[in-house]
DNA sequence: AGGCCTCCTG
DNA sequence: CAGGAGGCCT
């Protein structure tokens, strides 16, 4: 199914006067799709001022600036231009700046597991030298709810305090699964006594343990063991080392790791040093053993008993890798854009059930977020500057997720343009016409301002997702069947939460219009591949590409009309035709399809009307206008300057991002 | 025949 | 921006 345009086909073999020099090595390097590692990619949402403050120098200044002309563009008609834009001043971003909250991320819980940790061992030490007169308390092993929940962290992550912001279920209460920190409910009681019973069986094992060590040192040197298993920090023998690498392989394969192995390893290591001198290696090792072990039993009952109290929040953490927050029905845009499918396609399914999975399109709206969480929608003017801290509206995290996701979505979508507008396999370069450029382009590919709430945000993800993955993630509605209508999406991550618009809205509309400062002759199999959120049928596919069709008519009726008027004014050179953003002709192109002036316009497309003014100036000039198909020419070449649309304008829910900026 | 285009009209 | 007509292409 060959669906592309005409004028597509005719991109691939036909090569016309124009275009032969276009065939360029493109500018940008693709790899720098991937955001850097310390820089955020929010701040590429932000418009030029801002993004001028945030933006990660490598993002802003791709190494490859080199641009190689055309020799017909060279020089020539259009001197100085060339050397304009090359010796325009580039502003300077500051470094990135670590997040703050990075650090107290990860400082305060290192501090504390130390501190936990030491505590602990020492504990444990005393237990096992001291024998087990001891009652059976929870707290020698700070075997605390909370304290298994830090302890999960410790090994895990920081999945328990991000859990304590998970989304809700409805918005009757929390879920389970935002109960997350024990509170002494009745699930929790019941979990608190499976953990003490667990522990007095670990106590048990202790007292074993203790006898067989006492057997074995046959109370020889008593003072001598406490002295040496007091010694906190070990000696820098290898039985330390060797155990800590058990340790790793205990921890992920505890019931193959028994005691005993730890402790005849231990010995065997303490013989092949030739340190049989003693008992007190021998102690240190049962001694490392017993903690080692100890550590990898807790840690399992832990789990267990976790799992057995809160299955369901365990098993919402993991859904909530899939899944958004759901919001109610209003959350959502019942107006269509459409046409005479309008009526039957107009009524979006996902508004039967609201709380259901239907209504989740919603989530991954942000426009209808802002829309439907009004402490969210507030928080943020049409700049994108935080008016208040309004944030936990959201309320649960992985909701804050939510944001995130398509604060880096959107990043992509708008930011991928800077960096790189012609994605990997670009076939147009912009670089024949960006001698015309003044500027550096990529400031302007695509830079949006306004948005981006959540940048902060950011920096906790609590998952742990690539920008890759978060691209697939959101990208990929899964069909209200469940699976994709799109062949090439079948390998990505269906996102369960992401809905199927069953007819283009205001946003779609809006998207559109942004789309055609990229392209102005998508075929329909492009328009699928960027509507991700829209089921198409033919009639959203006539639709989509009927507007395209009425860009291009508006466009071309704009910039005939001012070829026209230059020709009046006496305008000799086509070459002196050149769109710019302060140019009349720019701001009716651009109040058209950006009214909002939101969107950053890239300079390729400032390029490209320029060249499609000169052409009409042209033939309008050389009386080609007589011929009723006169423009037909002119199409032909516009039709090969599309470029490659930014990643982001893929992300489910950018279209009623947009719409609502 | 179906898809997409431009052009024209409302 | 939608609808329709007419044309081109596969």
């Amino acid at each position: 199914m060959d669906s592309r345009t005409g004028f597509e086909q005719d991109r691939d073999c036909v090569t016309l006067g124009h275009g032969q020099g276009l065939k360029l090595e493109p500018c940008f390097q693709t790899d720098s799709l991937l955001p850097s590692p310390n820089a955020s990619p929010m701040p590429q949402f932000l418009s030029r001022t801002m993004a001028a403050k945030n933006l990660d120098p490598t993002i802003l200044f791709p190494s490859s600036q080199a641009v190689a002309l055309p020799h017909e563009y060279k020089g020539g008609a259009c001197p100085g231009e060339e050397a304009q834009a090359l010796a325009f001043p580039r502003s300077r971003a500051p470094a990135p700046v670590p997040c703050a909250g990075d650090q107290l991320s990860n400082q305060q819980p290192r501090e504390q597991l130390c501190d936990q940790h030491l505590r602990a061992k020492r504990a444990r030490v005393e237990s096992i030298i001291q024998g087990m007169n001891l009652p059976p308390t929870p707290q020698a092993f700070d075997m605390s709810p909370e304290a298994a929940f830090r302890h999960e962290r410790e090994r895990g992550g920081e999945m328990p305090q991000e859990s304590k912001r998970k989304p809700r279920v409805s918005q009757q209460g929390e879920g389970a699964a935002g109960r997350v920190t024990p509170t002494g409910g009745t699930s929790h009681a019941k979990g608190c006594q499976q953990l003490k019973e667990q522990l007095c069986f670990l106590e048990q094992q202790l007292r074993w343990l203790q006898e067989k060590f006492y057997q074995v040192c046959d109370s020889e040197d008593a003072p001598q063991i406490q002295e040496e298993s007091e010694k906190v920090q070990p000696l820098p023998g290898k039985p330390e080392d060797r155990l800590n690498k058990d340790s790793a392989t205990a921890t992920s394969n505890p019931h193959k790791a028994p005691l005993r192995r730890h402790v005849l390893s231990g010995l065997e290591e303490a013989e092949d040093r030739g340190d049989t001198g003693g008992l007190p290696s021998v102690v240190r090792v049962l001694s490392q053993a017993l903690k080692h072990e100890l550590a990898v039993v807790t840690s399992q009952v832990v789990d267990s008993v976790l799992k057995a109290v809160w299955p369901k929040a365990d098993r919402h953490i993991q859904k909530q890798h899939h899944s958004l927050p759901m919001l109610g029905p209003d959350a959502r845009r019942e107006y269509s854009a459409g046409g005479k499918c309008r009526k039957p396609l107009a009524k979006p399914s996902h508004m039967n059930a609201p709380g259901s999975l239907g209504s989740l399109q919603a989530e991954v709206l942000p426009g209808a977020l802002r829309k439907s969480l009004g402490s969210y929608a507030s928080s943020f003017n049409s700049k994108g500057v935080k008016k208040s801290s309004q944030v936990p509206s959201m309320g649960y995290s992985l909701g804050s997720a939510t944001p995130a996701q398509h604060s880096q979505l959107l990043s992509q979508l708008l930011g991928y343009s800077q960096h790189n507008p012609w994605g990997s396999d670009s076939h147009e370069s912009p670089s024949a016409l960006e001698r015309d450029c003044p500027e550096p382009l990529n400031l302007h590919w695509g830079t949006i301002k306004l948005r981006s709430s959540t940048v902060r945000q950011q920096q906790h993800h609590p998952l742990p997702l690539s920008p890759a993955n978060m691209e697939s993630l959101v990208l990929l509605p899964a069909g209200r069947d469940g699976h994709s209508e799109l062949p090439a999406a079948n390998d990505r991550v269906p996102f369960a939460s992401t809905h199927m618009q069953e007819a283009l809205t205001p946003g779609h509309l809006k998207k559109a219009k942004l789309m055609f400062f990229f392209t102005r002759y998508p075929s329909s199999t492009l328009l699928k591949t960027y509507f991700l959120d829209v089921q198409f049928s033919r009639c959203i596919t006539s639709q989509l590409i009927k507007w395209f069709s009425n860009f291009r008519e508006f466009y071309y009726i704009q910039v005939e009309k001012f070829a026209r008027q230059a020709l009046l004014e006496g305008v000799v050179d086509a070459c002196t035709l050149q769109v710019s953003r302060d140019s009349e002709l720019f701001r009716a192109l651009n109040m058209h399809y950006n009214k909002g002036n939101d969107f950053e316009v890239p300079g390729r497309f400032l390029e490209v009307a320029s060249l499609t003014l000169q052409e009409f100036f042209s033939a309008v000039r050389a009386g080609k206008d007589a011929d009723p198909s006169w423009k037909k020419p002119i199409y032909k070449i516009i039709s090969k300057l599309d470029s490659d649309i930014p990643e982001g304008f893929k992300a489910a829910g950018c279209s009623q991002e947009l719409l609502h900026s």
